[in-house]
DNA sequence: TGAACCTGTTACCATCTTGTGACCCATCTG
DNA sequence: CAGATGGGTCACAAGATGGTAACAGGTTCA
């Protein structure tokens, strides 16, 4: 998750930016409005806490825009005394606001909340079944026929999602690695660990797969 | 939806009756703070939304007398410069607070967060159950198969009750916390914490929990 | 007033996860 | 044949994660 802080006042952007990395936040600054659309565009962020209060281009005119050429969720920053302000940002499209002074925990609690509701879509990602398996990518396990449940970790349950979504079919490295890893993105030293890992969780034979197929100088493929 | 409004300035109170009828609410009105608990015990709303300065009987007296008797939520309107009253309407109880002028949008969002919290974790008293478990949120105790009832503090009983009532699901960390926490938020070090709390009460074996399960890297999930 | 309790905080520890480097083998190629 | 390439296997370490415990401030209640 990436979040853009847009802030003038360094001291308190230093704050909200460390609150958030220790939240698990990707985060990048800007400290005015200009430079907070350049920084937008440039790196599509997941959230955005903005500022009203700001050189260049004030708050109320970055988030217009924001919400003009997309639908980044924004949390708008204001002193007391700026309702005015809150009221017309959250007319703009804003989904929430906080008032300074706030506590570090109130900002991070926001912020999920609102990625939370922004993303509602993927909510329920039932089981899902190919062949023995039965993939639940909400508990992180897998069961094969009627064996006991295997435990897997997020990435061997992800790469295992992938695989059984597009059972039988030839998977690239590179699609492997941007579906399992996302944007962060990853190198085919970490795929080729991921897969020997989960082989050694789902295949009886490890070392002779027969349902996490090598093809080699391509990619893998799942085979029920 | 029911909702009370209460507001002795009319104009106003016209105002917001029409946003939430328009936001598909019934809507019953109240002008002072002596009816107000009249509506609120005859017609027993979903939700109230309750102006601070009223004549007859102040808001934050309504607030604590509807406190005192039961917990439908309540969003408390103030005008710029009540904030102290707006803090102490929130340790009250108060479920959220909105500052005047406020935007139509905004009422009817924090409305229906405010609602979409308390229906997660639904504090309507009624004893509930799943498995072995009895839970009465309204005494704050749980009852396991025929064993003696044991008393739980209030976040423990709404740790269990958000559990209970997505019996078999996984609940993330967030979800969670924003069901027992609130809008004052809480980390993810105060859940673990109250997870080991509540263990220790519910299951025998607390470092081999069969009920309260952790779902590593995701959440908990209760299971009968 | 004082005791009991609730709850947030900090600390410590064990375990798990995951990125990284190393090494091996098979295959391909000049 | 020598070297390059792709992939499997293993071990290690930093960091994340979660359980446990002790403590302190605040509240409640007698």
């Amino acid at each position: 998750m990436k979040a853009l802080i847009v802030d003038d006042d360094l001291a308190l952007s230093d704050v909200v930016s460390f609150t958030m990395r220790r939240a698990g936040f990707d985060v990048i600054t800007a400290h005015d409005g200009r430079s907070a659309l350049e920084r937008w565009e440039a790196e599509d962020p997941d959230i955005i806490i903005l500022d009203l209060n700001l050189p260049k281009l004030d708050g109320l005119s970055v988030c217009k825009s924001i919400r003009d050429e997309g639908d980044t969720p924004i949390i708008i920053l204001s002193v007391r005394g700026d309702e005015e302000d809150v009221v017309k940002g959250l007319e703009l499209g804003a989904d929430d606001y906080i008032v300074k002074p706030f506590s570090p925990r109130q900002l991070v609690a926001r912020a999920e909340a609102v990625l939370r509701r922004a993303k509602s879509a993927p909510v329920t990602p039932g089981p899902m079944s190919a062949g023995d398996f039965m993939l639940d990518p909400a508990r992180n396990d897998v069961r094969i026929g009627d064996d006991d449940n295997i435990q897997l970790t997020q990435l061997e349950c992800r790469l295992l999602e992938v695989l059984m979504l597009n059972s039988g079919q030839v998977l690239t490295s590179a699609s492997i690695i941007d579906s399992v890893w996302g944007s962060e993105g990853a190198d085919r030293v970490m795929l080729k660990q991921l897969v020997y890992r989960l082989r050694r969780k789902i295949e009886s034979e490890p070392s002779e797969p027969v349902h996490l197929i090598t093809i080699s100088g391509v990619g893998y493929s799942f085979e029920v």
